[in-house]
DNA sequence: CTCTCCCCATCGATAGACGATGGGAAAGCC
DNA sequence: GGCTTTCCCATCGTCTATCGATGGGGAGAG
């Protein structure tokens, strides 16, 4: 029972960003978003449900999403989640911070 | 003592990499790479003495780099680092895998 | 002598991702 | 009827990596 686990697929910290900017797309419950991920990302994102839960946890708390009960597609019970109006303005605060990062690590990449 | 920290100014597991990258233009100690990191990423990668010092240790137990003591410029006791053999192939590796990861992601924001 | 750089290193706390595991309901197959 | 697969939720325990604080020590300047 929890094993260690492999160098980290997925770059820690960006999994709410990916999480935000998915649902732009609209209203989207986990198992969804988990395979719009894997699709998206042609099978490289892996995003497990077990990092994708606590993550929703964490933006449900935060305010920047919000979750209502209804039923999927396939006529289950499933938690449809939304991006709040605060939520969106994160999103875009997110990005920028995530830009300036990428922007410094190319620098670091490209000047050796 | 060991107060929370803020979200994470690096992204975690990105690290070590970027030391990789930054020994390719030759041997140096530690402080120096953290110098040159801040100056070529612009004062954006801070990355501190307490991250920097257990991420040579890691990369040195891999075998990826080697240490050793010597005289700094200003003739202060300092432990150099090169890139070894296998850590020249492992950058290679860990370069590529950052890069499909960030494929993956750009196509994740550019989708929504 | 004191202060500021340089240069090393560790400890404790923290956050986040992961594997394993739990449940349950619908749909299809034998 | 049972059986398995797919969908959908969620938590617990473990682990790794980063970070702030803190320690020391030697060189050179004021």
């Amino acid at each position: 029972m929890g094993k260690p686990h492999e160098p980290s697929e997925l770059l820690p910290g960006t999994l709410e960003l990916l999480i935000l900017e998915t649902l732009t797309a609209g209203a989207m419950h986990g198992y969804g978003i988990a395979q719009r991920l894997r699709q998206v990302s042609d099978e490289v994102l892996q995003v497990g449900e077990s990092s994708l839960y606590p993550a929703l946890q964490r933006l449900l708390l935060k305010g920047w999403v919000k979750g209502e009960w209804g039923a999927s597609e396939n006529n289950r019970r499933a938690r449809f989640y939304t991006l709040t109006a605060t939520g969106r303005k994160q999103l875009v605060n997110e990005r920028q911070e995530f830009d300036r990062l990428m922007v410094a690590i190319q620098k670091v990449l490209n000047t050796a």
